[in-house]
DNA sequence: TTACATGCAAATGTTTTGCAAGGTT
DNA sequence: AACCTTGCAAAACATTTGCATGTAA
């Protein structure tokens, strides 16, 4: 992949995100710094660093797709609804087990996508 | 709601559908019966009874959202990515519990959204 | 008869693609 | 120079709305 302005303003835009950005989103800030940028650009940008791996895709219902670095281990997150402030979760922290859903079900367990929403603790007050 | 043949035929084919729907899917099905069936007036339909909680909405990654009769109790869902079939998962199938979230991370949970996708034991062979 | 429901068509919104021009290697 | 990237515009899709007509109550 080659380095050209484009790509290093998105990755690292990307990189320090503290919460998953939207291609709208992403195409807004990178356009703070190189204002032509085309909306295109950003849609295969992302489009191919998830097919590579270096990105992930995050689904939320009424957020729409979004995207972080994928340089953290496997994670969810759960969203504040008052101010968007973003938490990772851990399987573990959910309690969550692809053997036990195994056990439960016959199925072999590919992919699980678990999203919350809620209010954060500064919020509930 | 007014009782016309568009909807009767709807409801019915959502009430025992095996897995939630897609409009488009509904819409499909519905011309079985009644050919000259708009997919706005089912687009409608389905905007409708969402809002007033007979059906509830799911949303699948790659399979996009889907509509199934809100008659069961809160659930989840776990898809084979090879025939398609599905299995409903209850939270304590999964482990999932609100309270743990909460006093993980102080977050007060309002909605969480678990999908899963796999292979079932029959096509596992 | 009255008000809601429907079909049709078009408006909106979003995601994707084609292509010529420009930039990286 | 060769090939990858980009910007622009338009295509392809999906979702949503306006409106005149049809129909349940």
């Amino acid at each position: 992949m080659r380095n050209t302005p484009v790509r290093r303003a998105a990755t690292e835009i990307l990189r320090t995100s503290p919460a998953p950005l939207s291609l709208q989103e992403l195409h807004d800030q990178v356009r703070k710094e190189l204002p032509a940028t085309a909306y295109s650009t950003i849609f295969r940008l992302l489009e191919r660093l998830e097919k590579e791996g270096q990105v992930d895709r995050v689904d939320w219902r009424e957020r729409g797709s979004r995207f972080e670095w994928a340089d953290r281990p496997h994670h969810h997150h759960i969203v504040c609804s008052d101010c968007g402030q973003t938490v990772d979760l851990d399987d573990r922290d959910l309690g969550f087990s692809e053997r036990r859903i195994q056990s439960r079900t016959g199925f072999r367990v590919k992919h699980h996508s678990i999203e919350l929403e809620g209010t954060c603790a500064d919020c509930q007050s």
